[in-house]
DNA sequence: GCCTTCTACGACGCATCGTAGTATTGCGGG
DNA sequence: CCCGCAATACTACGATGCGTCGTAGAAGGC
C-alpha cells in the first residue's frame, strides 16, 4: 500500500504558486489572502481554500504558524526545491545503468537553452568543490 | 483544462515493467503472458490485467497490433524515454530563470555518481553534435 | 457440438481532490 | 456582560482515476 505519486493537485497548484510569490519576509499568508488571490476569480468558497490549505499543511506541501487565531501559512520547500526533488523521485526509480540512458535521452531530447543552463549550473557546482579534482570525478565531498 | 500528471499507476507500473523487460525481438506480450508475469503472484483475475492493459493503451503507454485473436502488446516508450519525459515534463512547469535554480538545486542534491553520469552524458552529447566548437556554447541547431 | 481462449463492456470499492456547509471558538464593541 | 463577526474545525458530497472482477459473445480445437 503504497500512495502518493501525485505531487500536486490543480488548486494545489495555483495555491502553492501563490504561496511563491509571496514575499519571504512576510511571516506567511492567511486563508483569506490566498482566498482573495487564487480564489475570488474561480468563484470559489473561502472555505474550500481552507480545506486545501488543511490537506496541504498535512501532506507537508506547505507550513503553517499561529498568528492570532488565524494560520499564516508558508511553501515548505521552494518551487526549484520541489521541481528538483520530483525530478529526483523520477529518476530514482531507475537503476544506475540505465539511469544513464535517461540522462542521456533527457539531453537530447532538451533544447540548447536547457543544455546550457545544465552546463553552466554544473560548472557552477565544480567551481563550488575541488577547483583541484577535475580529472577522474568521484569528488569527494557528499551532500 | 490540462490533466494528466499521473503517468503510471502502481499496477500498471508493474505491468509496463514486464512489457520492458520482454526481448524487443518479440512481436510482443500476450495478456496471458503478462497475467502469468505479474498477475498471478497478486492474486489477480485474468481479465484484471486485460481491463488495465487496454486502458494503458487508450492512454498511449503501451501499443498493441493482432496476432490471431489476441492482441500482442509493447511498450510504447523506452523506460528511459519514459523517465526523461516525465523529467522534462515537471521541468517545463518552470520559467527559464526558475530552471536554472531547479537545475542547481537538482544537482545539488544528487549524489556524485549521479553527476558524474550527467556529465558524462553531457560530454556524449557534446561530441556528437559539433566536435569542434566547444569554446563558448550557444551550440547552433535549434532543435 | 462442447470446451477453451480472447475480447468487449460494464460495474464496484476505495482514495484523492475540488467544493462547500455547519458547528465552534475567540475577540472586540456596546 | 453579552452579541455578533470572523476565522477555524469538522463533516460531507460529487467526480475521477485506478485496481479489481464478472458476464457475454466470438473464434477455434477436438
Amino acid at each position: 500500500m503504497q500512495k502518493a505519486r501525485n505531487i500536486l493537485g490543480d488548486l494545489e497548484r495555483a495555491v502553492i504558486e501563490h504561496l511563491w510569490a509571496a514575499p519571504h519576509t512576510s511571516s506567511g499568508v492567511t486563508v483569506r489572502e490566498v482566498h482573495d488571490a487564487v480564489g475570488v476569480d474561480r468563484g470559489l468558497a473561502y472555505t474550500t481554500l481552507m480545506t486545501v490549505l488543511d490537506r496541504m499543511t498535512k501532506k507537508g506541501l506547505v507550513s503553517r504558524q499561529r498568528d492570532g487565531r488565524a494560520w499564516r501559512y508558508t511553501a515548505a520547500s521552494s518551487r526549484e526545491a520541489l521541481t528538483s526533488e520530483t525530478m529526483h523521485h523520477t529518476l530514482g526509480e531507475l537503476a544506475g545503468d540505465e539511469r544513464r540512458g535517461a540522462l542521456l535521452h533527457f539531453l537530447g531530447s532538451s533544447s540548447p537553452e536547457e543544455v546550457d543552463e545544465l552546463r553552466s549550473a554544473l560548472a557552477d557546482l565544480e567551481a563550488r568543490q575541488q577547483p583541484a579534482d577535475v580529472s577522474g570525478g568521484r569528488s569527494g565531498r557528499p551532500a
